[in-house]
DNA sequence: CTTGACTCCGTACCACGGTACGGAGTCGAT
DNA sequence: ATCGACTCCGTACCGTGGTACGGAGTCAAG
């Protein structure tokens, strides 16, 4: 029975070696057993730790924000009420996205309908859009 | 009346001096004035260029793409065909990213519904759907 | 006890779209 | 002629989330 050691780690959490380590840089995983023996030996519950960051970060949490989360998460008391806040956070930048994208997809939906993909660029309807005022985008998506 | 210089061209477009330096690397903008005046010179329509390039940024194209939509537009002939190839590639991926903020905003937004923001860690809907296996995200928004 | 796989560690690099800095030269106005 | 503002140029750096590399050490199986 090897040890739970960066690899095993890494491929149960389905994620590379180079993934866990850097994670460890950022602080989001603690560095295992000081100085026990030459390899590091993780608990099991990294696995988890790693699996909550990647799916936090599918929901759309930077690492920043999981290093809250995660901070959070070790001072249980009466903390609810910030990781609401940091999700209705989210929800807002989301939403701000989720706009900006909708308007994107108007615009250049209708251009590609506008455009019979035949002839020279001159009086192309895409081309023509991009150069005049037609576009209005108040925050581009970051 | 002095000449169309850098920071002339960065104002009347709208962006720094810096950005245009950079454009001009990316090779998004051509280095005007080959003869070696001691200050380069910019004709007006580098102006109209920066504009171009800002709005279609807001569309959703990288630089990489500006640059190619920019390099048609020096080949009039016939390339309208391609023009419209990239706007539909475009859109693909720009509905994609709908798709995928869509899903981050259903799950987030039914996350914090469920959170009454009280009370501690233990049993936060947030903090166990996290945990758990509950979030589908199919793929994350680069 | 050798071999091959793994680990450690620092550092550098990738994309993306810029921003900042510093020293030297130049321009226009007073 | 002098001053402040501007320009030139190269280079380094920002944030975001990693990936890659290389040399040395270590572990486990055969």
């Amino acid at each position: 029975m090897s040890r739970f050691t960066i690899g095993k780690v890494a491929e149960a959490a389905g994620v590379g070696v180079e993934t866990v380590r850097f994670y460890q840089r950022r602080g989001l995983l603690a560095e295992p057993s000081p100085v026990r023996t030459s390899f590091r030996e993780y608990p099991e519950s990294t696995v988890d730790r790693i699996r909550f960051i990647r799916r936090a970060k599918d929901l759309g949490f930077t690492l920043a924000e999981i290093g809250e989360l995660l901070a959070l998460s070790e001072i249980p008391d009466e903390s609810r009420g910030k990781v609401k806040q940091l999700a209705e956070q989210k929800l807002v930048a989301i939403r701000q996205k989720l706009a900006d994208l909708q308007q994107m997809e108007t615009t250049l939906s209708g251009l590609v309908q506008d455009c019979n993909g035949r002839g020279s660029l001159v009086g192309c309807p895409i081309i023509e859009a991009i150069i005049h005022e037609s576009i209005k985008c108040n925050h581009q998506p970051k």
